[in-house]
DNA sequence: ACATTAAGTGATT
DNA sequence: AATCACTTAATGT
């Protein structure tokens, strides 16, 4: 377990002395599937960092009956805007889920500000974070503003299979057509049609990317 | 066997 | 592309 997350700590490009300030600082946090890490109006203590897993970041209306997708949070990544909150102590904006059952390393914000000054390897990481968040945003906003369902849709499907590594979504009509706020019945629609251009195939509750 | 949930389809707006 | 109304298929009890 820590050999794993000294790994990743390692493959964030971050230098020895702030891996070791991290390491001894987080604690160890496990989600199982569909619960949530973050909810917005809550002012969130620890700053979540993936492992393993997948985390789901999503905004939501007023009345919490309509989501927006906007990023995935894979192995390696942290929640950009948690570091904010944490650091302003300010209330959480967004959703975060988790997408598969995931284990997450809890960071407290305490020496965040001297990890920034002390560490250009953190200071880099941090930047990079919201560069990489930024751009997400974009696409996601990109994607809703100007792009048709059936390509909203397809987009949906490869960034799915980019998140979890797999060709096979499993995931009812309806939660799709949720995330996409648009109605089962078009999702059916156009999944079919892709089915028949031969570009997946569907059975009950899964979809295999072709 | 029956009830429930997921998915398919035509017609209408 | 959304909604309605209905059918068919798959699954749980």
């Amino acid at each position: 377990m820590k050999e794993n997350l000294k790994n990743i700590l390692e493959n964030m490009g971050l230098e020895e002395g702030v891996i070791k300030e991290i390491m001894a600082i987080g604690r160890l946090k496990n989600v199982k599937e569909g619960n949530y890490v973050i909810t917005p109006d809550s002012t969130s203590k620890e700053i979540p960092l993936v492992l393993n897993g997948l985390l789901k970041v999503t905004n939501q209306d007023d009345k919490k009956d309509n989501e927006v997708f906007l990023y995935f949070l894979e192995s390696g990544e942290a929640c950009a805007m948690s570091i904010t909150c944490c650091m302003e102590d300010k209330q959480n904006v967004f959703n975060v889920m988790a997408e598969e059952d995931s284990s997450l390393w809890m960071i407290p914000p305490t020496y965040l500000d001297s990890w920034i000054v002390k560490y250009p390897s953190f200071r880099r990481f941090v930047f990079q974070s919201y560069q990489l968040r930024f751009d997400e945003l974009l696409s996601s906003i990109e994607s809703i503003a100007f792009s048709k369902m059936d390509q909203r849709l397809l987009k949906y499907l490869l960034d799915m299979q980019q998140a979890t590594g797999s060709y096979e979504i499993r995931k009812t009509h309806e939660q799709i057509a949720r995330e996409l706020n648009t109605s089962r019945v078009v999702v059916s629609r156009l999944l079919k049609k892709l089915e028949e251009d031969g570009q997946i195939n569907q059975k009950r509750h899964l979809i295999e990317i072709l």
